[in-house]
This record gives structure tokens, sequence and C-alpha cells, in this order.
DNA sequence: AATCTCTCCAACCGCAGTGGT
DNA sequence: CACCACTGCGGTTGGAGAGAT
């Protein structure tokens, strides 16, 4: 890779984005839609290399991005799928189409991490090397994690997003505003995090549901095939494929091999945390 | 009140993969 | 086949805000 990174040009701005700017962008990709980022710079005159436009529409401006709030619903998939896949976050964000990887990733990193570490050490200190079913959860976890990075891709479905749903784009740029304007008030209020966790821990404490829903064929295996931006004639079809055939093989292992190992995970989070 | 430390997340970086010529 | 341009992905970082001292 010899050539400098895009975003060494001079002239190029960096750091957080400013309304104005996403607005720009949003408006011109309304226009054009998204694709060609090489040219949104250029025409619109924002001082942001292609790479940063993309990263900046994909991962905040696009429609139907759900942010903050991850229900336990959501903190049990990607568990699942992580102890599944690895650290494949594009693979793990297509099973959650309103999430980005990168909402994914830093979730997991940042608490999913620490509660696993923390569930391990619960385990290590609860669990003697005798009692079987805890313990080979514990290591098929590692084992899975570890032999899926390094294994090649799966057949998991990866889709970008819809092309016809742009005029959603507005409100995520008016919730932007609305979220730019309050935080230069400074009005004092619940963290969204703290107000997350709370709501996460209520939801813990006061039943199952949620991990029933889990495992449940229409809560997992057919969850939104929507995210599809140039969405080609290829993705459509295995779309449609799947729609007919919603669970694949790998799926059903899934199901099969790990519902009652993440029925058992959540149900130490709620005792360890 | 001031300073330090920690946490979180948006954004960046580098590499890999893919398609066009 | 080789090269180049472009996009996608995962790891990492830096800054802002919150909490602790």
């Amino acid at each position: 890779m010899g050539r400098p990174p895009c975003c060494d040009k001079v002239g190029i701005k960096k750091g957080p984005w400013t309304p104005e700017e996403d607005i720009i962008l949003v408006s011109y990709i309304q226009e054009h839609g998204p694709g060609n980022w090489r040219s949104v710079p250029t025409n619109t005159g924002l001082m942001r290399c292609s790479k940063s436009c993309r990263l900046r529409w994909t991962n905040y401006l696009r429609p139907g991005i759900k942010r903050g709030n991850f229900t336990p619903h959501e903190e049990g998939m990607i568990i699942h799928l992580q102890a599944l896949l690895g650290n494949r976050w594009a693979a793990i964000a297509s099973y959650l189409p309103q999430r980005t990887d990168n909402d994914i990733k830093n979730y997991w990193n940042t608490h999913l991490k620490k509660k696993i570490k923390k569930y391990q050490t619960a385990i290590d200190s609860y669990v003697t090397p005798s009692d079987s079913a805890a313990t080979g959860f514990h290591q098929e976890l590692a084992m899975r994690a570890y032999s899926s990075s390094t294994t090649t891709h799966s057949t998991l479905p990866s889709f970008g997003h819809s092309s016809s749903t742009y005029a959603s784009s507005t409100e995520n740029i008016s919730k932007l505003l609305e979220g730019w304007m309050r935080s230069s008030s400074k009005t004092t209020t619940i963290k969204p995090e703290q107000q997350d966790h709370h709501q996460r821990s209520i939801a813990f404490n006061t039943n199952n549901e949620e991990l029933q829903s889990l495992v449940s064929i229409e809560n997992f295996g057919c969850i939104g095939w929507e995210k599809s931006s140039a969405d080609s004639e290829e993705m459509s079809k295995e779309r449609s494929e799947r729609q007919q055939a919603p669970i694949s093989l790998l799926e059903k292992w899934l199901l099969d091999e790990a519902a009652g190992q993440v029925e058992g995970l959540m149900e130490l989070s709620d005792a360890v945390f």
C-alpha cells in the first residue's frame, strides 16, 4: 500500500461533523443516492475525504438507524452472534438491521466484553472443573470465538440499505439537530447510557420474555433483510430466497445448539450484574 | 472549585477484496 | 495478468463528558 491515505490531503477536514455538513451530505445523497463517494466531496464542496463521507452516512445519517438503548434482546443477540461469529461486526450487524457495525462493535467493547469477563470470572469462581455443563459452555464460547476468527466468511447475509427510504433521512437529520440544540443548551437529564443501563436492569429483573423472543424463529431467523443500499439483483434474489426459507442451516444450528446456552448466559448475567 | 481519572463513542487508519481497464 | 481506483471491514484512537478525589 504505497499511496498516502486519502485523508492526508491538504485542506481535508477531520474531526466531528457539524450539523451543517450533515445537511449538505444528506441533501446530496437524497438527490444522487449513496455510492460514488469519490465524487461527493467534489460535488458538495465538503472538506472531507470520500471515505469519511461514506462512514458518516453509513454509521450515522442513513435512514432507519436506531441509536443508543440496546434492548436485552439485542444484547442477547450480540452476545450470541459474537460467540458464534467472532468479531465480524458487519455480519453481526446484518442480523440487527437497525444497528450499524460500528455501534455494535462499540457496544461490545464498552459494555458486553466487560459483562462476559465478569461472567467468566464468576463461572471460574463458582464452578468446579467437574461441572461439565457450565464449563462446557464457557469453553464452547471461547472455542467458537477463536475458530470463527480464523475461518473464512460464511453464508451470512450482507445487505446494504434500501435506496427507496431516503425520505426518512430528514427525520434523522432533525433528530440530530434536536440533539445538537439540546446539548448546547446543557439541560441535565439522565444520560442515555444510564437510562439504557437502568432499563436493562429492569428488563433483566422482571421476566424472561425477551429471552424467549430471542430464541423464537420470528425474531431471530427472519429479521430485517432490509439493510440494502446498493441492493443488487443478486442480493434481492438472495433475500427472497431467504424469505422463502428463512432459517439457514447455520441459523438452525444457532437456534438448536445455543438457545439454552444464551438463556443460561443471560440468567447468569442477571445474577452476576 | 480545581484537577485528575475513567468511560464512551464518533471518527480515523490501514488492510483486504473487488471490479474495471 | 497487472495495475489502479474504489469500497468495505475491523482495530484503534482522541476528545468530550462524567465521576472521583
